[in-house]
DNA sequence: TTTTATTGCTGAACAGTGTTCAGTAATTTT
DNA sequence: AAAATTACTGAACACTGTTCAGCAATAAAA
């Protein structure tokens, strides 16, 4: 069945050209300013044709949304290679922050907005667990090495979570003060080193 | 003139009106799913009629916007008898976090939602300020006990900023694992004790 | 080969959105 | 009494996500 195999493949062809369209288009023009006409504009079908491989257009932004946690997950592991758990939490705030800031669409479908949480509702597990765990296992080495209380580890871990996505929204939904850029990037920088620090501190190990 | 001054106050009457409807109708359903011509419907005048008093629905929401912003000052202010600084500063977070379960749909107008982020970059200065001040004082009360370094109390007041409002959105934007009300409540209740703690703990005075 | 069935796709249509504006009816001024 | 001003309407415009009858092109059956 030859046949049958090639046009499958062909529908899975078409539902990749979507994807890629709806990546490119909302990066560019931000998915509130991307309608169905234009997407199927942009893939060279009639709008009907996009409903034949998703179900709505919120199925499209949850499969954008599904694909944004894998990179977010990389993003996050490139500070596993820091053993110092102290400088890998601080490391691992960075590369949240520089993910926020390189992907702002993503971060928006991820965290904030309405249009994919019935679908997130939906589901069983939380995508993030994984990219939690991250954090978690920092947290906790920190604990394994005095820095704080092992029985902590859980609100840390959710402490640091909500201050680093805290930081993410605000800037990307433009609610920070209108200073400038460098001065936030400052700001930003040294409110993590603060925050970190400030768990370090209590060390006596790292007492000067 | 009694006459024209009547009509000023009908006019300033059916505006007040209009935000009256709007206010009950965005709390009730949501301000995602409240048109103007459900929020016509409401004030029994015609769409049209709205647009002689707000130049657009933006304008509506941002006022709401402002109100909002006044509530919230208030329900910060409610921290100030405290006169223990960090106990002042865990309670400023708890008054926080009520003002952001009770008015959920207040607290997405004032620090997520797109819908008048537009009207806020046209202000000169931000609404807030005066609240990021109340949280400031207290943090600078803290360095004056010696709880943190004069040098931290930028980076500390904004810490604690996005570390609350990253709660508050976390929870308004269902991103947080399914787990139940009472351990989500445990949780950061928990953690705002942690990151208060840790600083509270690095005082002296304060190690028993 | 001709007929029937299946498939992929279209684009008009539906119900909704925010917003505008010619027209009307009531009121006030001349 | 006539003219001018005012307050308000609701149809219309350009958009949105979504559906579905109908139409070609292809595949299967007769």
């Amino acid at each position: 069945m030859g046949i049958a195999e090639r046009k499958i493949k062909d529908k899975e062809k078409i539902k990749e050209k979507i994807l890629q369209a709806a990546i490119k288009l909302f990066a560019k023009e931000g998915y509130e300013n991307v309608s169905m006409r234009k997407l199927s504009e942009k893939i060279q079908y009639s709008p009907g044709t996009i409903y034949l491989h998703y179900k709505d257009k919120e199925s499209i932004l949850f499969e954008l949304h599904t694909i944004a946690f894998q990179k977010f997950y990389e993003a996050l592991s490139e500070s596993s290679s820091e053993k110092n758990p102290i400088k890998r939490l601080e490391l691992m705030g960075h590369n949240y922050l520089e993910f926020a800031w390189k992907n702002p669409e993503y971060y928006d479908l991820m965290f904030i907005n309405n249009c994919v949480s019935d679908s997130i509702a939906k589901e069983a597990e939380w995508i993030g667990m994984d990219s939690y765990g991250l954090l978690r296992q920092t947290i906790s080495d920190c604990a394994e090495h005095g820095y704080i209380a092992k029985n902590d580890i859980e609100p840390a871990t959710f402490s640091m979570w909500a201050f680093v996505h805290g930081i993410a929204s605000l800037v990307i939904k433009k609610r920070i003060p209108p200073i400038k850029r460098e001065e936030l990037n400052q700001l930003i920088e040294g409110s993590l080193k603060f925050l970190v620090n400030t768990l370090n501190i209590k060390n006596p190990k790292h007492k000067k």
